[in-house]
DNA sequence: TTGCAATCTTGACGCTGTCAAGTTATGATT
DNA sequence: AATCATAACTTGACAGCGTCAAGATTGCAA
């Protein structure tokens, strides 16, 4: 339960949260590229040095929205990993879709988190968002696999190698390299045809001659 | 052979190139996030305004130090396949691991490159860079197959598979998402383990349980 | 030699992030 | 109930940024 925002000028009641909506929104309809903090405060209806009172700088309010992004990452995997048939094989795919529908859905947001450098600090809480979204993919594996996460070097290989993948065709089909897969990118039909050519490529198995 | 710079402060010689690769020492140097026509114009001794003059605004030098790295992509893949072993398969696998030599000696270009959308014009220097460093991809993994570049949909899915694997692997990696691997990026050992790592996840075979 | 076009500089404008200082509201203490 | 420390937010200033118009310089061709 969120506090509604207040009348009065100062002490606006849930600032932290209407600056992320609005960097969100204004990464959605111009990209990291052109991103301003002043911008984002004129948005809110604030003073243009609010946002830096409660992100410190800019990077301060980037890593915020990455971990924004991280959990919205997770949310639609696992929408779509719940929507999946019922063998593990099938779930595991339906993470890798849900991971596309983020990337379609959230360009801007996706381009930011992964454009950032790896968390390092254990404690922060980009670290735990992009913890939750790994593990959540470990575990797929894990479950086609039929053993614990991550339980031996060879599981991780695995786990990478459907990461790499996934992220490697977001990123290319995201940018336009994969023809007809970014025209009206959050119709149905694109969809079904980002899921088919997932499947296609996630499957394509390179026989040395 | 290029002329050399003169002495005289009006008519540098050769002030595009310089400009360009004075821009591609400060991507290397400061990445995207800071990247500055003004800085650039400094460091090669010019006016805070003669970028412009050669590129029209920031969009057309970003262009440019695109299409050259679309070149430094090709030459990289070319010389490692190259120093391959003399199987096409063998040949396919130096072409990405060429990939991931420039993706780590020149970051910065390389995020530049794939941030930007995929060239649409086709008489652009940039798009025709593009398809070069793609054509090149499709022809390895024809070899391999025995075929002519591209020839039916199935071999389009193949090269597709190929590129998303080893540009997921570079992305995540350069974000440093992947252990041991982004620890001093240039040195021999981080390259024979980013080459095992590489040929180890483009065989990974998931199999429906 | 003259004139023209390309090349580069200069100066100005508004927008940006950041910082220091000031203003207002909250909530705990007395 | 009055006070006061603190958090929340504003205001004003500064340097750096991209871009544009105008001016200065040079090479080249006629």
């Amino acid at each position: 339960m969120t506090r509604p925002a207040k009348a009065s000028s100062y002490h606006h009641g849930d600032l932290r949260r209407a600056i992320l909506d609005a960097g969100e929104a204004e990464l959605t309809e111009g990209g990291l590229a052109g991103f301003s903090l002043r911008r984002v405060a004129a948005r809110v209806g604030v003073s243009h040095s609010a946002p830096a009172h409660h992100f410190g700088d800019t990077a301060g309010m980037i890593e915020a929205l990455a971990e924004r992004g991280f959990h919205r990452l997770l949310a639609c995997m696992e929408a779509r990993q719940a929507a999946g048939l019922q063998t593990p094989y099938e779930r595991l795919l339906g993470s890798g879709m849900g991971y596309l529908d983020f990337a379609f859905s959230h360009p801007g947001l996706f381009r930011l988190v992964f454009g950032l450098p790896a968390p390092p600090a254990p404690e922060s809480g980009l670290k735990q968002a992009a913890d939750a979204a790994f593990l959540h993919l470990a575990a797929a594996v894990a479950a086609v696999q039929g053993g614990a996460p991550l339980a031996h070097p060879g599981a991780l290989a695995q786990v990478l190698a459907c990461w790499t993948r996934v992220h490697g065709l977001a990123e290319l089909a995201l940018s336009g390299y994969i023809p007809n897969l970014a025209d009206d990118p959050q119709s149905a039909p694109a969809r079904a045809a980002r899921d088919a050519l997932f499947r296609e490529l996630f499957e394509v198995h390179i026989t040395p001659s």
